[in-house]
RNA sequence: GGGCCGUUAGCUCAGUGGAUCAGAGCAUCCGCCUUCUAAGCGGAAAGUCGCGGGUCCGAUUCCCGCACGGCCCGCCA
């Protein structure tokens, strides 16, 4: 649409010798008043300023400049200088074949054919089960995974497994506590140790399998034998968690594997070839001037190695993304992180580039933290703090699909407050009910057809005359379009969004149209309408990782 | 002190990189099931799109300032 505007305008400035105008400036959008047209673009107010032209003016000659054949009928000037633009009818019918000729390849493009893309997602800290703090990253990372991947991409999800810090050690040494517990021991338990019944079951599974052969060592010895213990448990727990959610990871990807490859250090002295690094107190500093800036007072500069040798969070990170884009051949790295982790995206913004990694190789999805209801007040969850909801009590209350749709309903950027109870309480109301519906309907009104012997071969589609009818067609012919913006970087959230709404003006057509009738020209033609309409939403609700039930 | 995100109907939140954009669900009220599933449909009521400036033909949308809420600024991650 925007290249057929796009068009227009060019001839029409060849013809009047326009210029200093540009094609950037063109906006389709799609008209909220039907009487508008079906697509719209202010292009000429945009350029009345620059081409020295009333609106109108531009508008008309825009217009007679549309080549005005299938898929558009029809253009005229309105307001102030919009163009509209009809689609022909006879196309619009004609594309409830081609949506159903798609099938389950309706939506697919080639546009990222070729590119190499790794989302990385979830990756919470493995000292502890998934909460729905970390959970909300899923559906975000597995649905932006799924449309790259419908766009042609190769995509690869991972779950970046940070098995290297010191919240592991002290996961570790928790480990152990409770291990001596489990024979009598009086080992008092510090404030900084991991609470949780899961680390006494990891204890006793240890107790279990190899008995006391651990019981005359250290406390921190065992902390260093039971952490990758602990950790395997761990990620076992959240690989069974997020299946249950409907994810499945491509890779999970052990910090560990690159600091013990020597990867770390490569990376650490390149840094220093490039005069990034500093030796001060011990530790070794990420200054430049860039890290100067970011930081007010600062010239600090950040710690990537600890005076005891450990790398720090910043410093694994680092080689971890150097590794992922310049070792693994991923093209672009899409983080979803939490956005307590902000700062720490500014800080990668600069030691990227300071690497020579180009900036637009990798990109974060950084979406705001999940509260949730705690004795009636409203607390941050934190594995930490020993204050958290478990993902899979979530998903055994409220289930999978609405769980997922729950979460995708918002975007990013917006805080989300969960009260469990009402979450279960209302789990009847969720919309995601309302879409599967709309689904299981249409199979339903395909049994009710078939029992009376009507199917929609051979249907003349000319039957389908009402704007009801024509307006679902226009609805399901967005779905690529909102594929095309949602890769544009504009949130994979809006797919809920866009599922309410075609099952909303079905919901609609059903009421007032009877779908199989005695008039059989009528009800084949709408059974091949609402056929195309179930692909679009099978479609919809396969990206989103919601079933699409045949029947409720 | 600095930074990131938010502020839209009673509640929970969509939305628009400017016009033809004031939206959905829940909650409240009124209607609709001998006919393809009422987990549905239609209607009513409900908002100066946080406040103040600015740019513009036009701002809920863009810019600046302010207020309020959340998060962050560690040799934690």
């Amino acid at each position: 649409m925007a290249a057929a505007f796009s068009d227009a305008l060019a001839r029409a400035a060849r013809q009047h010798g326009w210029q200093g105008w540009d094609r950037e400036a063109i906006e389709v959008e799609v008209p909220a008043n039907a009487e508008h047209g079906d697509y719209a673009t202010s292009v000429a107010m945009r350029l009345a300023k620059t081409l020295r032209r009333p609106p109108r003016e531009i508008a008309g000659a825009i217009k007679d400049q549309l080549d005005l054949r299938p898929p558009l009928a029809s253009a005229d000037v309105a307001g102030n200088g919009f163009v509209n633009v009809r689609l022909d009818v006879a196309w619009l019918r004609g594309q409830v074949d081609a949506i159903i000729a798609d099938g389950a390849d309706y939506g697919r493009s080639e546009t990222l054919r070729g590119k190499h893309i790794q989302v990385e997602f979830v990756s919470a800290n493995p000292t502890g089960p998934l909460t729905l703090a970390n959970a909300r990253g899923g559906p975000l990372g597995d649905v932006l995974s799924s449309v790259l991947r419908f766009a042609g991409a190769d995509v690869q999800r991972e779950y970046y497994v940070e098995d290297g810090g010191t919240q592991v050690k002290r996961f570790g040494e928790s480990v152990a506590i409770r291990y001596r517990q489990l024979f009598g021991e009086e080992t008092p338990v510090p404030q900084d140790a991991y609470p949780g019944e899961y680390v006494t079951e990891i204890a006793a599974q240890i107790k279990e399998k190899h008995g006391d052969l651990y019981r005359t060592l250290t406390l921190e010895e065992q902390g260093r034998v039971f952490a990758p213990m602990a950790i395997d448990w761990v990620v076992a727990d959240a690989q069974r968690v997020t299946r249950k959610f409907g994810i499945t990871f491509d890779s999970w990807f052990k910090q560990s594997s690159f600091l013990e490859s020597g990867y770390f250090a490569k990376t650490m002295e390149e840094l220093r070839r490039r005069g990034c690094l500093v030796d001060r107190d011990g530790a070794v500093w990420f200054e430049t001037s860039e890290a100067r800036a970011l930081d007010r007072e600062g010239e600090e500069g950040w710690v990537v190695i600890r005076s005891n040798g450990d790398p720090t969070y910043l410093g694994t990170d680092i080689a971890y993304h150097r590794l992922c884009l310049e070792e693994r051949g991923i093209d672009l790295k899409i983080n979803v992180w939490g956005a307590n982790t902000h700062y720490h995206l500014l800080q990668m913004k600069i030691a990227l580039p300071a690497l020579g990694i180009a900036e637009d190789r990798w990109s974060v999805v950084l979406y705001q933290y999940v509260r949730f209801l705690h004795e009636g007040v409203l607390q941050r969850m934190g594995r930490r703090t020993g204050l958290f909801l478990m993902l899979e009590d979530v998903l055994e209350a409220v289930g999978k699909d609405a769980t997922r749709f729950l979460l995708l309903q918002r975007g990013a950027d917006s805080q989300l407050d969960f009260d469990f109870e009402l979450a279960v309480q209302q789990s009847n109301d969720n919309p995601v009910y309302y879409v599967q519906y709309a689904h299981a309907r249409i199979a339903s009104i395909f049994r009710t057809a078939a029992e009376r012997g009507i199917t929609p071969d051979g249907a003349d589609l000319s039957a389908l005359a009402t704007p009801a009818e024509h307006a679902l067609i226009k609805l399901c012919l967005r779905f690529p379009e909102l594929l095309a913006d949602i890769v544009g970087h504009r949130g994979a959230h809006l797919l809920t969004g866009y599922a309410l709404e075609l099952a909303g003006a079905f919901h609609g057509f059903y009421r007032d149209h009877r779908v199989v009738s005695d008039d059989v020209t009528v009800s084949k033609a709408r059974l091949r309408l609402v056929q195309a309409v179930q692909v679009t939403l099978r479609q919809t609700l396969g990206l989103l990782g919601v079933s699409a039930p045949d029947s409720m």
